[in-house]
DNA sequence: ACTTGGCACTCGGGAACACAGAGTGCTAGA
DNA sequence: TCTAGCACTCTGTGTTCCCGAGTGCCAAGT
């Protein structure tokens, strides 16, 4: 049904209608790309690609846009991600390598990601669900209150303050603080659970009611932090894009950390590495946007997600070397960190 | 020159601009307001406040806009702070109270501002200036790294990885950790570096480098971090109104930290509750644009700014009643905390 | 001295219209 | 199966025209 012309004559058509943005006609495609077939044949094989829904035509005199069926197959079959050039490897790498704890990490590598592809970039947080803890550190407040500080081995601190049910004097905060680390250091964060668990018998009496009020933050914050927080870069880039869907649905989505977290999607568990592209109606979320994206983390311990959020007409090739290029060097960087 | 009711009539022109989004003529401005004098007049009265520089005529046959001039007027002399209904204020209350934590606060408390005043909010996280040191935390990662850990009396946490020049042992890093908290527990940040700047020779030989290395980050991150975290919300918000600038300037100052704190502007020290606002070209940095401010933290104890961004036909009266309340209430909730 | 009604003037924006140009589908011929 | 030619259908643009809102000014009224 599709012979190889009519892919060559889909690709043109996309190529042509991502660096334009302007409906893409017989003649223009036969002149630019030179497939040796004059415009009469091109409309053939472009009535037959529009038969099969892969591309369709705004009005009736003019030229022919992708379809997201159209972007699908491209994507799928008629592309291959470009890699980047070295200039841009080094400035990356100079880029990431200059941060100083996670945080400054993941907004380098946001920022980094919005500027190369000038879309709108996505990173959520590296999971706590496969770190382990490294410390745990109780500092009293007040003799009512106590911040809980949990400090895990990819660098990643979470505080909260506990408003404790009793006056508890400082020795006793400090007991229950060597007790905690005797118990959990370098446990893995999804074990916290059981292991607390009957921690509160093995107490004496009095450290009962204090400890119970903690351990119940603390598994919280366990709870509440995984993979919640997402932060993006790069909204300025939307203000020259035209989606199908308004400028306004867009920006509110990305406030919305829920929203951005079904966008950015799952990490398949087979091939985590590999680019995940959803196209237009694709994405049941936001529709007329198109996402790129993938997994990153330090070896065969994929902790988070990152991509990119963008107009269905985009440069898909090069976004989708951009989004692996960082994701890989960003993994790079927390496995030595 | 302007007697009152050429005052009242550039009130008028003000409060239906800003609710019509479209210049407002002599008749039309008789009727509404009952200013009890004919359209004749009140073009009178127009002609003398153009003559002033207080409205403008976008074409030659079309109504009055005010002009940055007449805004400014209106806000100084013209209008009174609106206050917040109390439906307002309880929901204000039970939204902040929820907040577990510093960071909570802050990303509540712009969140709120946004929704109040549907424009875009900013908040300045508390600075560190005039809080003390709590404690002081390193955890050995391995023999090389240690993460220092800064708690201060605001829930503030910073970390920062330390590379040591030397292998260190835990015990020797633990002696390290009692020395720092017992010279700053309790101290201002701002008398940190005077505290510890003859540390290291008060120690054994063999510890110097890595407290030198240790304590050179310690003081970077107090600089560094001095009240440069500035968040926004509600950028949503941008999507309707027009500004005179660019949509795509205004949401690139945003992502920009330096931009907005120079937009939030300085608390000005005698008065720091008091509400700054920047209508269009006053504001240097961002023409077209107009900001309501205000200095916000706990007692005398002035810490931070936060305030809205909108565009310079906006309802001030309403916008600055909500920044005023907010500041209140977050003012409230860090004191308590 | 201010206010008011009347009046001529200006200009923006919408409706109606024509037109050029790009692009298409179809058919007949190589 | 490809190509050339041709008639057709649109959109976008430029032009013209006209309506109406709003103004400024002047002369009369209080």
């Amino acid at each position: 049904m599709l012979d190889d012309r009519k892919l060559a004559v889909l690709r043109a058509i996309v190529e042509d209608y991502v660096s334009t943005n302007e409906p893409v006609g017989s003649k223009a495609l036969a002149e630019r790309h030179n497939l040796k077939v004059s415009p009469a044949t091109v409309r053939n094989d472009m009535a037959a690609l529009e038969e099969e829904g892969y591309i369709t035509q705004p009005h009736t005199s003019a030229g022919r846009v992708p379809t997201d069926k159209g972007y699908r197959l491209f994507v799928d079959r008629l592309s291959q991600v470009k890699p980047l050039s070295s200039a841009e490897r080094r400035a990356i790498e100079t880029f990431l390598a200059g941060a100083v704890d996670l945080d400054d990490v993941v907004t380098r590598t946001v920022r980094l990601l919005a500027q190369l592809t000038r879309q709108v970039a996505v990173v959520q947080y590296p999971t706590l669900t496969r770190s382990t803890v490294r410390h745990v550190e109780l500092v009293p407040l007040n003799d009512r209150r106590v911040m809980l500080v949990l400090i895990t081995n990819t660098g990643r601190v979470e505080q909260r303050v506990v408003e404790l049910p009793e006056a508890v004097e400082d020795a006793r905060v400090a007991h229950l603080r060597a007790v905690l680390n005797a118990c959990l250091d370098g446990c893995g964060l999804t074990s916290v659970p059981d292991l607390v668990a009957d921690l509160p018998e093995r107490l004496a009496p009095e450290d009962r009611p204090a400890a119970v009020t903690i351990l119940s933050v603390l598994l919280e914050t366990l709870v509440e932090r995984h993979d919640e927080k997402i932060v993006f870069a790069g909204a300025a880039n939307l203000a020259g894009a035209d989606f199908s869907v308004g400028l306004r649905d867009v920006l509110e989505a990305l406030e919305e950390q829920v929203v951005l977290m079904r966008l950015l999607g799952e990490t398949s568990t087979d091939t985590p590495s590999a680019l995940t592209v959803r196209i237009g109606s694709e994405n049941p979320y936001l529709r007329g946007t198109s996402v790129v994206a993938t997994g990153y983390g330090s070896g065969d311990n994929q902790l988070a997600r990152l991509g990119v959020l963008g107009p269905t007409r985009m440069d898909y090739p090069v976004t989708m070397g951009a989004v692996r290029a960082v994701a890989r060097y960003v993994s790079q960087i927390l496995a030595a960190s």
